[in-house]
DNA sequence: CAAATAGTTTAGCCTTGGCTAACAATTATC
DNA sequence: GATAATTGTTAGCCAAGGCTAAACTATTTG
């Protein structure tokens, strides 16, 4: 046991990231992150092959490849997981195409990327910094915090 | 290959967001992603560890589990890992004690997820929400980034 | 148009981080 | 102090996301 008899110290409700959450928080923190991990990999791929379509016109396992820095056969894996979940359609050696909800995830990711890298950016941090920074915070900002930082952002703007 | 004749398009260097950055910057900013996850829960362990132990005095594999929401077969497979990496040292069915080396990443982590947490709470996010975020953001802050939102969580304070 | 090169896929391997079920040790309770 | 309850460990499973090597398809080029 030993998660019961606590309640010595713990402040009525203010804890000062200090204290230990309840265990039910806690437990939820872990989680969210778990979940989004679990979607993380697969938004980043939706997100490229969008960017790659919209920059290039097409989308070749070649680019993401080298793009992220991962082996073809990686590429080529994962390229049928996405179609197994209806993200993506392709035909064998040829280019990719993304579904419409494939296309409405990558326009979220982008979307979510932007306000992030932006924020960071308006915050005065460096643009390489910040374009790493980005693109591993992106999956883990709630919207509530994205529309704070699209605020933000915007102040910064016309200051 | 199709990622060379490109340039077209490319602006000389102002890309806004918008356009796709250079092949090896934007690789690099992959693999930093998954570098951060391969430390990641290594590093929530060892933090959570800690904060048992500064908290309560002790940690045990079942408080662990409880509050990481996972099984404590889980817990235990991991702590025979930190053990490997020299992070913990663990008798069988005792409680759990940090390394010296164990006691500087918790301290580092700690730190780092307190200025996150700390930060978003400054700019205006809700506690609970703030708790998720940070939980998941903290591993993909660069140090340029956490020294920033430092100084931004300090001038709201003082205004 | 045949051969070389580039791109894609498949097969098979590895590690991580989950899980459940069964067993072992410790601690609490009567 | 014997038994029940809790806690910890082990074994064995699974999926995800990497890899290399080999096979296959498409494209370019001599």
């Amino acid at each position: 046991m030993s998660d019961h008899q606590q309640r010595r110290t713990s402040p009525p409700s203010g804890h000062s990231g200090d204290a230990l959450p309840p265990v039910e928080q806690h437990a939820q923190q872990y989680e969210a992150v778990r979940n989004a991990h679990e979607t993380e990999l697969i938004e980043d791929y939706v997100e490229l092959i969008g960017d790659l379509i919209r920059h290039r016109g097409e989308a070749r396992a070649a680019d993401i490849a080298n793009r992220m820095a991962v082996s073809q056969a990686t590429v080529s894996k994962m390229i049928r997981r996405l179609n197994e979940l209806g993200l993506v359609t392709s035909k064998p050696y040829r280019s990719l195409f993304l579904t419409d909800e494939g296309q409405k995830m990558a326009e979220t990711s982008r979307a979510r990327h932007d306000i992030v890298l932006h924020f960071l950016r308006a915050l005065g941090v460096d643009d390489s910094t910040a374009r790493i920074d980005a693109e591993g915070m992106e999956h883990h900002v709630s919207d509530e915090t994205l529309t704070i930082m699209q605020r933000f952002t915007d102040q910064q703007q016309n200051n």
